[in-house]
DNA sequence: AGTTTCGTAGACCGATCGTTCTATCTACCG
DNA sequence: CGGTAGATAGAACGATCGGTCTACGAAACT
């Protein structure tokens, strides 16, 4: 009946893969896993089936993260679109300019897993789609002309803005993403 | 006298770490990259002194020709600051749908390299702000109220355009990052 | 000719990779 | 108490990593 201190092997490998991909890359090596989560190397065997499992049960549970927190960010601005919206784009800039942002950890594991059948991709394939409807949601709420095409438009500024956050020291990539977001927003029909 | 037909080692060395360094990411192993070149070993350590100095001679050289064919692409598109930049998303358009298009390459590289200390960043960095200082130019010879700021949105849109392209086949980033921006550049002051 | 230069071919180094294995310890459950 | 499940520690596997080395071949330059 005691207080578990600690997690399980389990969560605390996954905890450690998910700091430790993000700030070496998903080609972290077994070690520095199993080491930085205190865990014996059965362990990951057992519960993950092998690295690439591990890797990927971390995106899809940091990818339902992040999509909660789009939705928790929105909701927190109100019931109007376009405030929402916008809200989105203000909480990026807490994003990109925290301490240790290194870019989109979704883009960068893309981009890593060289492999085109990596499990991987089909998981931030699917986020990718998730958070674009639920832009896409909101604009079509506002009465938007093209709802899908806004959406594309609006997730195409969150990743240059990460990318710019992560690669341009010095600029505000979350304000000037935010103006643009704006212009999307208020689209209207030609 | 007689005509080279093929490239010295070092050219070709840089031409398979090129390819091999886009399509398997920067952990290409050396073997591979000597396997695809048709190179002796001891070639690579003679001309380069090792991997990090092929890897980053290759970026050097991609961000040289890359920034010409940005001037190449503008120059082609007449004297017009507003059609010198919109022709930059024409052309972006080739970039992105081209067959193997697996996102920009410099970007990855900033991704991949984990260690802030890599030579590679530095060119990576300076290529970015040549291109950027390449549309702020242009900005400003149009009379933009904000060039440094419209050059920052210019490039988060190519970056996420390229993003787009990359990771959600099937949309159109670079007719979606266009339109956006014409409202970059036809910007009033307020 | 002789020699220097540049290249190839490939063995070899220690380190690390992801994975599998045995052995032991501990907690819980009947 | 005995038994089972889950965890740990760590040896060991073959493969590959980046890098150094020796030995040999072919061309170019006095």
């Amino acid at each position: 009946m005691a207080i578990r201190d600690t997690p399980g092997p389990r969560e605390r490998l996954l905890q450690a893969a998910q700091s430790l991909t993000y700030s070496h890359g998903m080609g972290v090596g077994v070690d520095a896993l199993l080491k930085t989560a205190n865990v014996a190397r059965r362990s990951l065997y057992e519960h993950f089936g092998g690295k690439d499992g591990l890797l990927t049960e971390v995106l899809k549970r940091t990818t339902e993260a992040d999509e909660a927190r789009y939705v928790e960010t929105m909701d927190a601005a109100g019931t109007e679109p376009r405030e929402r919206l916008l809200a989105v784009f203000d909480a990026l800039g807490d994003v990109v300019t925290a301490p240790g942002f290194r870019g989109c950890r979704y883009l960068a594991a893309d981009m890593t897993l060289s492999d085109p059948d990596h499990p991987g991709h089909a998981v931030t394939r699917a986020y990718r789609e998730r958070v674009c409807g639920l832009l896409e949601r909101e604009l079509r709420r506002l009465g938007h002309p093209r709802p899908a095409l806004g959406a594309d438009q609006l997730l195409m500024l969150i990743d240059g803005a990460m990318a710019a956050g992560a690669t341009r020291t010095g600029t505000d990539p979350a304000a000037a993403a935010r103006e643009l977001a704006a212009v999307v927003i208020d689209a209207k029909a030609t």
